[in-house]
RNA sequence: GGGCCUGUAGCUCAGUUUUGGUUAGAGCGUUCGACUGAUAAUCGAGAGGUCGGAAGUUCGAGUCUUCCCAGGCCCA
């Protein structure tokens, strides 16, 4: 019977258990770090030291969190954990935007479209209030579950008096500059509420309208020049004919729109002749049941400067380019009145025509039209018909089937007409030059975000800021009732209206009284419009970081998904130049959306939705980090189970290795520690590769390569730790006498790869990382948490006996011999590769190499003997030992059964056991 | 339809710019083997790629050019 020698080794011994279980034990770190007010902790310990800001974008506070907000959040959580152990004061607040339609649109679900809470103002702001607030409460545990760390005690939040009150004065800052103007923009009208409706409220239902082409006569000053153009001179008229569904439209036309890439066509029909595109012919025919000669075709750009009458107004109607046009239904040539159409809207503007506003600002015509005044549009319909056919200028009307929008409350036919609005202006006072010159000051990561964010406000509109909602900071203009010019006052007005609001909230500017502020009080009125919610959001800068960081502050780095480019990176950007004329950001980093495995992006009706709530709770969130880290953000995230499967695998890998290093630190403490110069070599080659891999680790983090960085991380747990260094070391750290230097010295690198690694994983696998630091006593002893720590300062490297591009030949030839022992293995010559004896024959240099292993060279490749001999080329030989396995230390030796105490254990092991224990220098 | 971006082993990523240059790498998974003192772990070895497709430039293309396909973001 064997004694007992198992009890004679130092075997592993942790409480780190192999399996994580992170959803039981996640939840119970969360609450340590919450009652040890960790965050509260970092603020202090950094409040000194150079700031790092990340300003966080506000996520809407409206529903349960998806993949693509944990994605932002961790990604962001990871920065700001790097960015603190690395010495930096980089506070985290987070925020949530809090106005906007989708949350008008739920209330007024949840209480009744028609309700009287949602009728009145007051009550609906109340209500809208207290909804965002339960969405943002819901949303924060969330994010809190994630492992995130920020101040979520003070977060900021755009419905808080405070912030509302700052959305004023930045308004109020932008009117300083000059770069507020009055404009108009048609909307959808609902002519029964008399109020405008946003996209979200209105319903497509079919609807019957008369549908008519009408024809618009070429203007005697025009006629020669297209006579000309189409080669024809045998006539007195030329008209140009449109197709129409909105007969009331016709009093506001100003212009008739043809698409410069089309061919045009000169037509004959009863002796007249029109223009319509070549295209529409055979539909033309057949809708007006007319035959008709084509006479010649030319292409549309040819019809340049050309003006027409209107029908039966006496005004030009200019023929204008324009890519909307198509050649789905009509003439090819399109009616456009600026007032009730976006495309019209926006082409006349392009080319300075003046908008007709036929209606007055109910939807009502105006009394200068006497045969329709004061009918409501549609109802003007019949009349228009009329006075066409009087003019002669009806060609066909017929009824029209098709989807029209509709109010979603009363189910009436909308109309689209344009209102007054308040525009932030591009070029009033070169907003937007000075943008397009101040973004290239920034660091747009990836660098494309500049190209795609210069594209984008080379052709932006006027901001238009002007909502008509009632979930929203107001438009704090004061307007003279008749004119709508602004107060001489307003300048001073605006910090008057923000300290109101301030004190008591948006609804404050519905009921305050314009005696209290103004002299001339009846002859102005308070602006009714509402404010974008993109501003809000967009003066985050103002309202939260300059009030909470200095005024002077501008933000290290906004992180957001891509479509921010349109979004909050342009809003805030051009909020701070308009009240700044400096970037409110350093840099931009932008990440991608989140898709399935086939690339499709993922939603509701393809059933490919990845719920974060489900991965934390069965997996752990920092399973969740590790493939938010180790996928490339900067395109598309794949996500699926699969990936999530192979994450997991990749997390055992790292917890395994900690657990064994922890298992084996057991006995360990300071005073063990042995000094550089005194290590077995081998311990001094992982340092220095742990070293290494630090400072590579640490710059990959610097430049937001998380997933290299956390692959080089795991690649060195494999390679350097698990196929090398904590492979060879088994043999000392259990056989060695334990307070031996052999044992010591690995010990004391074991404690080094500790330290560094939870550091180095700790932004990532937060929870992991915590979870490593209370385990150890090595590490709890220096700090309360690892997020209180720092990175690791190495001194400058001692000399090694060995460097390391010497190791890097010898692992290539115990990589060599591996193989060799492979085929033994195949051929069932031995086993394991203590049942081997390596022969190597080296060259001279490999020679001078391996020598200085003496003989401690067997150890490296974990075989029981090896022999170093000279030869001509490098070569390899493995033999199976005859010799008796040692029980304790398994290697086959030749001693084993010469001692008579101990019979069964070779010398080493007896030395160890019984004597001074032996002494290790290389392996 | 337009602007920007992505496409390399079953999966996640290197390699593509500065410099086009031997048989395109890693980890995970998979297969086979070992160990049973990291054990639902660990160690060793193997298989696996017409680099989204086509054409072109070149002595030579994953890398440069053009077109096409699939997908993403933002617009229309």
């Amino acid at each position: 019977m064997t004694v007992n020698y198992r009890d004679t080794l130092n075997l592993p011994d942790t409480d780190f258990s192999m399996k994580a279980g992170l959803p039981r034990k996640e939840p119970e770190i969360l609450d340590l770090w919450s009652k040890t007010d960790l965050y509260g902790k970092i603020r202090k310990k950094y409040e000194n030291k150079e700031l790092f800001l990340l300003h966080d974008g506000p996520p809407y506070a409206n529903g349960d969190i998806h993949l693509g907000h944990s994605v932002n959040k961790i990604l962001k959580d990871i920065t700001i954990k790097f960015k603190t152990l690395q010495g930096f004061n980089a506070p985290y607040v987070p925020g949530w935007d809090c106005h906007g339609l989708p949350i008008e649109l739920n209330v007024e679900k949840k209480h009744g479209k028609n309700s009287e809470l949602v009728k009145n103002k007051e009550s609906f702001q109340k209500a809208c209030k207290e909804y965002a607030e339960s969405q943002i409460n819901n949303q924060l545990n969330d994010f809190k579950r994630l492992g995130v760390f920020g101040d979520w005690e003070n977060s900021y939040k755009s419905l808080d008096p405070k912030f509302e009150a700052d959305i004023v004065r930045s308004l109020g800052a932008i009117f300083r500059e000059g770069h507020l103007e009055k404009g108009e923009k048609p909307v959808h009208w609902c002519q029964e509420s008399g109020s405008s409706l946003a996209e979200a409220e209105v319903e497509y239902i079919d609807k019957t309208s008369k549908a008519i082409d009408v024809s618009f006569k070429v203007d005697d000053s025009s006629l020669e020049k297209v006579k000309d153009l189409f080669s024809f001179k045998d006539l007195d008229e030329i008209f140009f004919v449109i197709w129409t569904t909105t007969p009331w439209t016709i009093p506001s036309n100003v212009a008739v729109c043809i698409n410069p890439e089309f061919e045009y066509s000169l037509i004959s029909m009863q002796n007249k002749f029109y223009v319509i595109a070549f295209e529409m012919i055979d539909q033309c025919s057949k809708r007006w049941k007319q035959k008709f000669d084509v006479i010649s075709t030319i292409k549309g750009n040819k019809l340049i400067d050309i003006d027409l009458i209107h029908p039966f107004l006496k005004r030009k109607s200019v023929l204008l380019h324009a890519d909307h046009v198509t050649t789905e239904t009509g003439t090819g040539c399109v009616h456009t009145a600026p007032a009730h159409g976006m495309d019209d809207y926006l082409i006349c503007k392009k080319n300075n025509i003046e908008t007709i506003h036929s209606l007055n600002n109910k939807g009502f015509f105006k009394d200068e039209l006497d045969f329709i005044a004061g009918l409501p549009a549609m109802k003007a319909d019949p009349l228009i018909v009329e006075k066409l056919q009087e003019h002669n200028a009806l060609i066909n009307i017929e009824d029209y089937h098709h989807s029209y929008p509709h109010c979603w409350r009363r189910k009436t036919p909308l109309i689209f007409t344009s209102t007054p609005q308040w525009f932030i202006s591009m070029d009033k006072n070169n907003l937007n030059k000075d943008a397009l010159e101040l973004i290239k000051s920034v660091n747009w990561e990836p660098s494309w975000g500049l190209q795609r964010i210069e594209s984008m406000l080379t052709d932006r509109p006027d901001w238009c800021i002007s909502r008509q909602r009632n979930w929203g900071v107001p438009i704090t203009l004061v307007v003279h009732k008749d004119t709508g010019e602004i107060h001489p006052d307003q300048d001073s007005l605006f910090e008057k209206f923000a300290r109101i609001i301030e004190k008591d909230g948006i609804s404050a500017w519905d009921t305050l009284d314009l005696k209290d502020y103004i002299d001339d009080h009846e002859d102005y009125i308070k602006t009714s419009d509402s404010l974008d919610v993109w501003f809000d959001s967009g003066v985050t800068h103002f309202a939260v970081s300059a009030k909470r960081f200095g005024a002077n502050v501008v933000a290290d780095l906004y992180l957001e998904g891509s479509d921010q480019h349109r979004g909050w990176f342009q809003s805030s950007l051009l909020t701070s130049i308009a009240m700044n004329k400096s970037v409110p950001y350093k840099t931009v980093l932008t990440h991608g959306f989140v898709v399935d495995e086939k690339g499709r992006k993922q939603s509701k009706s393809l059933g490919n939705v990845v719920s974060p709530q489900k991965v934390w709770d069965s997996l752990g969130a920092d399973i969740l980090r590790l493939w938010v880290a180790s996928t490339d953000f900067r395109s598309e995230m794949v996500a699926s189970d699969e990936i999530l499967k192979r994450t997991s695998d990749q997390y055992r890998r790292i917890r395994n290795t900690f657990r064994f290093i922890l298992g084996n630190l057991s006995d360990f403490s300071d005073k063990d520690k042995i000094m550089f110069e005194d290590q077995v070599e081998l311990d001094k080659w992982i340092i220095n590769e742990i070293k290494t891999l630090q400072k590579e680790v640490i710059s990959l983090y610097e430049s937001f390569s998380y997933h290299k960085a956390i692959q080089k991380i795991h690649n060195f747990c494999v390679n350097e730790l698990g196929g090398v260094y904590l492979d060879i070391i088994k043999d000392r750290l259990y056989t060695c006498k334990n307070d031996s230097l052999a044992r010591r010295s690995c010990q004391t690198s074991l404690d080094c790869i500790l330290n560094v690694l939870v550091r180095l994983i700790s932004p990532i696998l937060s929870y992991t990382a915590e979870e490593i630091w209370q385990t150890s006593d090595r590490l709890n002893s220096q700090q309360d948490s690892v997020f209180l720590s720092n990175f690791e300062n190495f001194e400058e490297d001692s000399k090694s006996n060995i460097n390391q591009s010497e190791w890097k030949r010898i692992f290539e030839i115990k990589d060599a011999v591996n193989q060799t022992i492979e085929e033994m293995r195949n051929e069932n010559t031995i086993k394991g590769s203590l049942d081997s004896i390596v022969d190597i024959k080296a060259t001279p240099d490999d020679m001078s190499i391996l020598k200085k292993l003496g003989e401690e060279l067997h150890f490296l490749f974990i075989s029981s003997e090896a022999n170093l001999s000279k030869g001509k080329s490098f070569k390899i030989k493995v033999n199976p030992s005859n010799n008796t396995k040692c029980v304790r230390c398994w290697h086959r030796c030749s001693s084993v059964g010469s001692n008579k105490e101990h019979p069964e254990l070779c010398n080493r092991c007896i030395d160890n056991i019984e004597n001074d224990g032996e002494q290790r220098k290389s392996v």
